[in-house]
DNA sequence: CTTTATTGCACAATCGATGGTGCAATAAAT
DNA sequence: ATTTATTGCACCATCGATTGTGCAATAAAG
């Protein structure tokens, strides 16, 4: 119990009060004294003098010394949706269970900061990194290569190093057709009602807008050029697109596809701006999904991703880098209107 | 563009190159090489040199040799909503404005977690600790005081070192009061029609019902002991209270005050076992911002909390820590229904 | 043309943990 | 009773950057 106030007790103190060398203390404490020979008894004594004066490992000085440092970083764009906030939870927990420090960063969808977040993180040692939906993953690749730092995208590939993404083209097939269904034989959908906004020129963008095409190639026949509207990851764009077909066709399309739920919200920005009525007989399909958006007023089908298996991927390649990059697929779900799923909170115990 | 493959360069690198000793080196790149007199020109010539061998400075030998790491910490108890994502969103962009790297963790508001985190980040060298919510501050302030970290409360306070929290006693009563007003004069709510769902024995709840329970003796003359249901923080357990109450009384309250958007998912998974018309003419206050509550099919209003001023508040405290800690509170905001504010990304510039 | 000040930098110890190597003391083999 | 193996641990260099100190070389003062 020896509070040696404010300073933290160091191998070498253990070294002086036991007598015993701090290679040795270091050995028992790091647990390769069983490789270094030495006596049980030795070691006992020292994980208790450990104890006692509350011991723990700085891990500066180790991961300076062995070049690893514990860290585990995750880049995202942003932290504030729920796509990226259960990315980052469940990694966390995946890290955490590995004996490891989750480091989560945010880099804003910038190829320049993505590539200094990448540096930045590098200067820390960390042991690998995670990079997810990054802008630029080859720049961010480079970077890390350079470094010779394990690392793997996620959410959009890259074509460097193995990738663990959504299904995107069968996402986008998916919830496209659930879309169209949800609209009676009596009053089908036609091709000009049925449009898509949000997203830019990335993977998954592109992979979603094949898919919807594909589909309404498929069961409407035919599609319309104007039926892509492309408008970034910003609410405020998407915002303004709705706007701006709301000026030009006096209402909303009877119905949306909405790229990520951060788009979602620009059309929410638009909903603040317009009485119920215009949202009476709307239908909502978004790639991403929120449990809150899923209670809308209208119907609103939403594909998951599945974080969890993307994740747990993520974690199995990174292992074995060697070998081609690969992308690999993970099939997200769609979920119906009025859904509430569990999510990572739901697996924390709650004290009352 | 010398790249030595693999290996990162260091100030030896450096020195042995340009014939400069380490020490200069180190001075120059640090910064500190004016108060060592060291001429503009080998400066100059030194970082010339640096940029063009990439030389990033190794923050582990840094931080063990200066005990400073450039690691700033936030421990949230999950991420996953958009409280605490937006938490972490304003946090980082703080951090890095500082020049130095957040680390974000969560410790599921279990109280031995909390420590242990503690203790982990610090095993780190952290140089301050942002304590977002914790379940028990002053455990968490006793590990840090130990290691003589600089640390300070968000959200919940403790009694040990500053606390900036939400003015939930303010919050609650305005939340309160705009619930009840949602009724019309003709058809007055009744104290027994308005509930409260949510929370636990945690500071922040504790004030929230004081000012919903003040509020309804102010405004209805009375309250009725069973208008309170904590149901801690999960969404199940939330489900579960609501799911009771209908069993008993046949329908749900004609108001909520929810605790939390976490407890707020409770009452959409309730909603999503049970058809629309159960929620035809309810009201729900919500201490939480959420924008795709604010959306849902009834009235929702919410509270919003000032992340950006907490943070900032915090940031600005955790500097002058001597004397005798105290509560800072920050006024949240009434969000009306149907309203999508803008948030966090906002800030983020879009590249097409 | 000395003496003193100033400039510009090199040296070496240090932060805490790690791991290769060497050397006693004890045990086993001859 | 030697020789050989094995056990148990101490020594020391090392990871990369920081910082107090010292000492030349140059400039200023006398």
């Amino acid at each position: 119990m020896k509070n040696d106030s404010k300073k933290k007790a160091t191998i070498y103190d253990l070294s002086v009060i036991s007598g015993i060398s701090p290679s040795t203390v270091s050995a028992v404490l790091n647990g390769t004294w069983r490789k270094r020979r030495i006596k049980e008894s030795t070691a006992d004594l020292i994980r208790d003098l450990a104890e006692k004066h509350q011991y723990t490992t700085n891990r500066q000085a180790q991961g300076l010394r062995s070049s690893r440092s514990g860290l585990v970083g995750l880049m995202l764009p942003v932290y504030d949706n729920r796509y990226f906030s259960s990315m980052a939870q469940t990694f966390e927990a995946h890290v955490r269970r590995h004996g490891q420090c989750p480091i989560v960063v945010s880099s804003s969808r910038d190829p320049q900061e993505e590539r200094e977040t990448a540096e930045s993180l590098i200067s820390y040692s960390i042991d690998a990194l995670f990079v997810c939906g990054a802008t630029d993953p080859d720049g961010v690749h480079a970077v890390c290569e350079k470094a010779g730092l394990k690392h793997i995208n996620i959410d959009l590939p890259g074509s460097r190093t193995h990738s663990v993404i959504s299904d995107n083209y069968t996402g986008g097939r998916i919830l496209t057709e659930a879309i169209i269904r949800q609209f009676s034989a009596g009053d089908p959908l036609q091709p000009e009602e049925l449009l898509l906004f949000g997203g830019r020129n990335d993977h998954a963008s592109r992979e979603r807008i094949r898919g919807f095409r594909d589909v309404k190639q498929e069961m409407m026949g035919a599609d319309i050029d104007a039926s892509i509207q492309p408008t970034g990851y910003s609410p405020n764009t998407a915002r303004i697109a709705f706007e701006s077909f709301y000026e030009k066709a006096g209402r909303l399309p009877r119905a949306l596809f909405i790229n990520s739920s951060i788009n979602f919200e620009g059309l929410l920005r638009f909903m603040s701006a317009h009485p119920h009525e215009n949202f009476a007989d709307l239908v909502v399909g978004c790639y991403d999904y929120d449990p809150f958006a899923s209670f809308l007023p209208f119907p609103v089908l939403m594909m998951r991703q599945d974080v969890e298996g993307m994740i747990a991927k993520a974690f199995e390649l990174i292992e074995e880098l060697p070998g081609p990059p690969q992308i690999h697929l993970i099939r997200p779900d769609l979920v119906l209107p009025r859904t509430a799923l569990p999510g990572p909170l739901d697996s924390l115990k709650d004290i009352d």
